[in-house]
DNA sequence: ATATCGATTATCT
DNA sequence: GATAATCGATATG
């Protein structure tokens, strides 16, 4: 099998991430999330979240900086991995240049390839198109998927293809952006900062009637 | 179909 | 000691 995504799929620069994270987010729709395991998995961006740093009361970020949550406080373009309710790991990107804390929270994907294997990672078995939203659908189950935990992937360089986990373009063109309220938080949930592609059947939430 | 609830632990007060 | 950027199971209509 391939271990790269092709000479079509470019990593985003650094600047790309040194911006405001509703940008950020909104620019990282329909982008694809790479890992290499060492086999080749991918999937599409479908569903982020911007969280804003210093002014965010439901950001990580919000009462300064710590050791869990200093990649924040780095450099742009880096992974940012938590483990939260005793179970789950989700992935953040640092955005902001340096010293600025801010970050996008991957929330759902389309599986690309790897598909296999991220069933193998999530201990599920698909048996009909309709079950694979259960691979890469929420947080968790995509950090689970791509096999994300804090002591492997947090501090990794999302900007560079010899990471075994990055972020490209193939020159995919994301339609029908939406924004809306945050899931699962408590503080300032009533900011519209998720960002999704509406009607894609792997965005998180409730299912969809037609 | 929606609602509620338990799991399980790193992190912070 | 309380909480949490979640998920999956169970209960109920």
């Amino acid at each position: 099998m391939l271990n790269s995504p092709g000479p079509g799929v470019r990593p985003l620069s650094r600047a790309f991430f040194s911006r405001d994270p509703r940008r950020v987010a909104r620019e990282l729709l329909g982008k694809i999330l790479v890992r290499r395991d060492p086999t080749l998995l991918t999937a599409r961006i479908v569903e982020v979240e911007a969280y804003l740093g210093a002014k965010d009361p439901a950001a990580h970020s919000a009462s300064g900086q710590t050791l869990r949550n200093s990649v924040l406080f780095g450099p742009p373009g880096y992974a940012y991995v938590y483990f939260i309710y005793g179970n789950h790991y989700c992935l953040n990107v640092s955005c902001e240049p340096e010293g600025k804390a801010g970050g996008v929270l991957f929330r759902a994907a389309e599986p690309l390839s790897g598909i296999d294997e991220m069933a193998q990672a999530r201990d599920i078995e698909i048996h009909r198109p309709a079950d694979l939203p259960k691979l890469t659908s929420g947080p968790g189950r995509l950090a689970q998927a791509f096999r994300i935990t804090r002591t492997r992937d947090n501090g990794c360089d999302l900007t560079s293809s010899s990471s075994s986990l990055w972020i490209g373009d193939d020159g995919y063109r994301a339609r029908g952006i939406r924004r809306t309220p945050r899931i699962g938080i408590t503080k300032a949930a009533d900011k519209p900062l998720r960002y999704i592609l509406a009607g894609n059947p792997f965005v998180s939430g409730k299912t969809k009637t037609r």
